[in-house]
DNA sequence: GATCTAAGTCTGAAAAAGGAACTGACTTGA
DNA sequence: TCAAGTCAGTTCCTTTTTCAGACTTAGATC
């Protein structure tokens, strides 16, 4: 598979995989999420080399995920900053963050918890079906072709 | 960032990482919830190489999340199954496939439609709140550091 | 004018991924 | 019964990525 024409893809994940699908790239978001912004920040945070950061940030921004802001002119300084299509990833970010708080915690419990300030509660995320509002399960769904596509995939 | 300890490391989405943050990874489980479970399968659906295909799965059975199960004993012939720990990745998954089709679809529409078997609707998935049920966006979430951790990753 | 900070770039070595042929145990068909 | 096929891998070699760390640029601070 050609990684880097992966957008091109007819199945969505590959799709989604293609921008955001590799170890770093989920870690960096992670930091974005957490209000991290800058470069240098990234780095001492990550640990990942600088070379690899930059790469990934590149990319980031070419997917429009991340948006390079100059928050000083002299020297020049950019910042990046999540657009919505980047802050839409929340979701992805938070499903990968509760699997591993559920299936690969340790004693000492979860490292972080989340509190949802519009009811004022620690909650879980919960992914649910946008019509019932029932909790989904991989085998109450049934997967149709959709117009993209007559394979099964997806 | 040594990768192969990962699972050792404080935060749950580097466990999640480690686990299954890689791009194979991820389209192989896509696979799992199509309910492809064989060698040959996974291999002529994803154009993967025979030797990255070994070494995920092999990668996905240590970490519990596929079950090797032998479905013919002569000669013998295994198939992978995802165990419960896997199926708990639905919600990653179809976060993934969500965010795709939302950002990176093209004119020709969503390749795969989901329906839910419960209510017989087509549905998107939608995280919400365990606690109120809203739907979550990343500005409304607060972080606290849990029992796990004292410093904000997570 | 030496040192510091931020945001990168460059380079050579090590690790991972890709491509393709090979193996082994059985089945099928002529 | 013998050749060809199937399935689940393994082996070998090449190409691509990643890693670790030094270097660069431009202005700011001591």
């Amino acid at each position: 598979m050609k990684w880097d024409t992966l957008d091109e893809e007819q199945c969505s994940l590959s799709r989604t995989v293609a921008a955001v699908g590799d170890r770093w790239t989920l870690l960096i978001l992670r930091e974005c999420f957490l209000r991290v912004r800058r470069f240098e920040a990234f780095q001492s945070s990550l640990q990942i080399t600088r070379h690899l950061l930059s790469e990934r940030l590149k990319k980031l921004v070419r997917f429009g995920i991340l948006r390079r802001v100059p928050y000083s002119e002299a020297p020049k300084r950019y910042e990046y900053i999540l657009t919505q299509k980047g802050l839409d990833l929340y979701p992805v970010i938070m499903a990968m963050v509760h699997w591993g708080d559920t299936h690969m915690g340790d004693e000492r419990g979860r490292p972080l918890l989340h509190e949802h300030k519009s009811c004022g509660k620690l909650f879980d995320p919960v992914m649910v079906c946008s019509e019932c509002g029932e909790p989904l399960h991989a085998k109450q769904v049934h997967v149709h072709a959709g117009p993209g596509r007559k394979e099964a995939v997806g």
